[in-house]
DNA sequence: GCTCTGACTAAGCGCTTGCTTACTCTGACG
DNA sequence: CGTCAGAGTAAGCAAGCGCTTAGTCAGAGC
């Protein structure tokens, strides 16, 4: 008898996550205000505040959320297989799909990092800086054992990841491009950049 | 005897805009105040409406004078050359250079555009749209003219496009790479990805 | 029935916001 | 000298902000 869930309590907390994600994409973090995130999640002004501390508290949640996903992401790619040119395809064409998939949430994480507090920002950075790691290091394995060729793997490794970041920032649901297509040409740009 | 020049009056127009620029690339169009703009260009809060409108227009006024700038610089690299490919070697290194050079300017030309009024905002897009349309017009006609092989034009133009404006996102002056750097780097990855 | 807990809210507090008002001051012109 | 324009400001207004207070109410445990 599953059915008909009464709305608990995680319910509310998660619901107010996801209207500030919404409210946030769209407007910006300083351009929301509490009111704006409690109706959009049905409730009202003060209910905020029974379920986050704050409203920077639900921006730090969103974004370690994000960013712990995107890393578990690019490290299962290079998990599941030993050549690094297979790794760059997978880790290119998920990062992509990701990010198309997810552009709202996307939009928020890589673009409204500057309103978290100096702790939270320093832990997000973190994970940022481990993303980056996966990355490079993948394509400079590629270039030593000769799979990959490109005369600045450090910088082909930012360009890659900012044609994923940057995907959040133009895709729309109703241009006419699905994520998989996106994904599947931006799988095969990243292999000619890197020289495959 | 024009040396020491008085501050003229566009002088402190010109102040509060550059003041502007630099508030609302660190902290965002919501996250500045007009009282930031204000002490960033050394007056009283109120001098800001006797030189501006608003806030809003302050922002109208940078992000115009940015497109206008890039459109002028796409089509300046077109009209040196007659082959796609060399225009598009130019168009991308002048790109990136310049998003690169004017970072700041750049960050709030391309991620403060939700902050402009309907009307401000739809003269912004026209100018946006007519930069995406150099851009793909050089690569169809280079994949017409079999110079460059791409099996999707359009997509790859807004590839070649994102990545150069997201360099106003994650370049930082004091990283170790210079524009010219960037700008050589990327243009090579570009003709790759092109297909030259 | 009584009590306790926790989700939720109406009202509102103190502060900040964008912008205005009413004024001063400086320099140009006759 | 007197006047006038325009750059600039001190003070402040109305509205909106993040967040708190003091309370209601439904359900669980006894």
């Amino acid at each position: 008898m599953a059915a008909a869930r009464q709305p608990s309590p995680t319910d509310a907390r998660e619901r107010l996550l996801e209207a500030a994600v919404a409210a946030f994409a769209v407007r910006g973090f300083h351009g929301t205000t509490t009111r704006d995130i409690a109706a959009g999640a049905g409730m009202s002004p003060a209910a905020l505040y029974v379920h986050h501390r704050s409203k920077e508290e639900l921006l730090h949640l969103i974004s370690r959320e994000g960013h712990l996903r995107t890393l578990a992401l690019v490290e299962a790619a290079v998990a599941g297989h030993d050549d690094p040119v297979a790794q760059l395809t997978v880790l290119v064409e998920e990062f992509v799909r990701h990010h198309a998939l997810t552009h709202t949430t996307a939009r928020v994480i890589n673009y409204e990092m500057a309103a978290l507090s100096a702790e939270h920002l320093a832990e997000i950075m973190d994970l940022r800086r481990r993303i980056d790691a996966v990355v490079r290091d993948v394509i400079e394995r590629g270039v030593a054992a000769g799979v990959l060729a490109t005369p600045h793997p450090a910088m082909t490794a930012t360009a890659l990841l900012s044609l994923g970041i940057d995907v959040a920032r133009w895709y729309r649901d109703d241009a006419g491009w699905t994520p998989e297509q996106v994904a599947a040409h931006y799988r095969d740009l990243a292999l000619r950049m890197a020289g495959a």
